[in-house]
DNA sequence: GTCTATAATGTGATAGAC
DNA sequence: GTCTATCACATTATAGAC
């Protein structure tokens, strides 16, 4: 795999620089350094850090599990398809904590510099997700099969229950899990079924 | 209340540029500007950036509500206690966006620099929050008032549903409510009460 | 205590040889 | 394309006069 071309070494290493360090912490040494090359190659290539910088974000991007369109357009029960969407988030958020803090850090030190490209994605791979899934809750309150629940509400709560511990990581292990007798990747396997159960309980007529 | 001894001054000015900044974005030169001053007596009055920095985060941290025992303390149902510190809890992150930025950043950034003070500031007010917290739900399972559930599932349930949003205030203005007709302030009017009964019904056997 | 001036370092960007 | 050398700038830290 020694055929990459130097642009794609620079590409690669830069995206793990990134992720690893943000914008802000990222060093153009220290991404040369990954590959072996000198400063002076990374300008030559791309122009600035700037410009690396958005050039590796959509690669970043992309790959947050906005698109669950898929598990929408199955013919599933209400219920099983919010247990889908949480064992997708839950998933994702496990096997690539990286890129959480990545997004999560630039869009708090001031979402300018992400905030065009993500809607971008969104509008691109979410292709009205939010609309539907909220026609989708709408549905089911009018048909009584769950409580009254304002769509914009139960999704947040969803995406909430979820997303949350990975961004709390360091206070629920040592604040909430300290003295539970249990470590986090434990408490997340466990989760996965809980956060479930409590979601359907708690729309449940 | 123009007696304030300088370094007074420099404590201050120093607060407002690390809660808006970060570390890593605050500027000495910015503190010593607040304040009217050169950066030398910055140097003066405290050594370095870090002393300053050190300084200034326990006053931000014992800031976060975390000692919410008066509201354990009460003789009150288990219902109306979780009522109370959703709403404490939403409260405080309505009134101090800023902070939650600011732990949130620092943390992310690498836990190291708040770790050690966050650790000895929860052990000093907490108080065993977590422990009394968790006897009090393990209580209520036994006598059959909520369904099962294990206690660092629920406290970890709750503290999502509350701060989530305020975490991810860019995403949920920019996805969710965006064609919803409303606004995040009004979202999070909503919300309080809309969290409580969540919570409540999801653990009503 | 407070200032001016400057050192010391780190970082991104660029010039120019090969 | 890739390198060495260097610039330009920002930022923290410090020396020394008053």
């Amino acid at each position: 795999m020694e055929n990459k071309s130097t642009e794609e070494k620079i590409f690669d290493a830069a995206y793990r620089e990134f992720v690893e360090k943000g914008y802000e912490g990222a060093r153009m040494q220290a991404i040369a350094d990954r590959v072996g090359i000198n400063k002076a190659l990374l300008n030559y290539y791309y122009r600035t850090k700037d410009k690396l910088f958005d050039a590796v974000v959509p690669r970043i991007i992309t790959q947050l599990p906005i698109g669950i369109n898929n598990i929408l357009e199955k013919d599933n029960p209400f219920e099983q398809k919010i247990e889908e969407i949480v064992h997708l988030y839950i998933g994702f958020l496990k096997k690539n904590p990286l890129i959480v803090r990545f997004v999560l850090r630039e869009l708090l030190n001031g979402p300018d510099r992400l905030a065009k490209i993500f809607v971008e994605v969104i509008e691109h791979k979410d292709n009205n997700l939010i609309a539907r899934l909220t026609e989708l809750i709408e549905k089911e309150v009018q048909a009584g099969n769950i409580i009254p629940i304002k769509p914009e509400q139960l999704i947040i709560n969803i995406i909430s229950l979820c997303v949350f511990p990975f961004i709390g990581r360091f206070m629920v292990e040592n604040i909430i899990l300290k003295n539970a007798g249990t470590n986090f990747d434990e408490f997340m396997k466990d989760r996965e079924k809980e956060v479930v159960d409590f979601i359907l309980n708690a729309i449940k007529p």
